[in-house]
DNA sequence: TCGCATTTGTAAATGGCTTCCGTTTTCGCC
DNA sequence: GGCGAAAACGGAAGCCATTTACAAATGCGA
């Protein structure tokens, strides 16, 4: 528990139970999960913590610019969030079962940072969501 | 002008002046340029055309169903269009001067292709972009 | 423990986009 | 060239994720 005061601390950010709480959700999700600002707001409601829906939206924008989470918005709206980690991971987003997975690809940074060098531009971030089907069935939703 | 109205039918829509005028714009523009439907909207309005904004979202939206244009989610927010063309490119986002430059990358595409496969997924589609700086210097707003 | 700046909750506002609906336009058919 | 059903339009209202305003509650250094 004192971890996370640590964390929120390290940031910046004065302990406060909603920040708090909000961590831990994340934290206990562990990796390859994505939450909503939605999706925690109903998570705090269902283990009857009393805070709104503004303050998850400020706080996970706070933990985004602390370097804490980080944001993805994928196609068609919301974003979601999740922990930051060190190694940039890129997304593979399954149309039909909503399935979301990681990787993480050397081979393919360096690509990508050759490309950009041709183009004159130096690369300080990426977006990359690969869309498409689970070859093995998926129709249920996850 | 009959091209367009060509482009229109053979995407099974009717030829009305909206979306022979959004057409245009979009043609004109020529490759690489993005534009939200509120600049569209601007351009009708600058040039005397009486459209409604509900208008341009809808024929934006038949004409990505149609496959004439395509649409992407830059970080943070609305979309924009371009005319859509045959060879899947990716962007490289300018953070500083907002410019966005193309690419198209086999190699990229295959490794993609590759990671996907590992992972037991079919990849039909992609949304690539990379965020960073022009190394020659960009301060001016493009 | 106190004081006050920070943070919170509620409610209202925002902004991109879509939908509703009465009116206008297109276009196949005469 | 003119008719009329079906499609498309414009404007206003609605939707929904997210942000902001503001007064009340809270964290924390002194």
């Amino acid at each position: 528990m004192a971890l996370e005061n640590q964390e929120l601390r390290k940031a910046g950010l004065k302990v406060t139970l909603p920040r708090v709480k909000i961590y831990q959700i994340l934290e206990r999700a562990g990796e390859g999960q994505h939450f909503s600002a939605e999706d925690i707001y109903k998570m705090l409601m269902e283990s009857g913590e009393d805070v709104g829906l503004a303050t998850v939206y400020r706080v996970l924008t706070q933990f985004e610019a602390a370097g804490l989470v980080s944001r993805h918005h994928f196609e068609g709206g919301h974003s979601v969030f999740e922990l930051a980690r060190d190694e940039h991971h890129d997304h593979v987003v399954c149309v039909k079962c909503g399935r979301v997975r990681e990787f993480v690809d050397q081979e393919l940074t360096q690509r990508l940072n050759d490309i950009a060098e041709e183009l004159g531009f130096t690369v300080t971030d990426r977006t990359l969501y690969l869309y498409g089907v689970c070859r093995d069935g998926c129709e249920e939703d996850e």
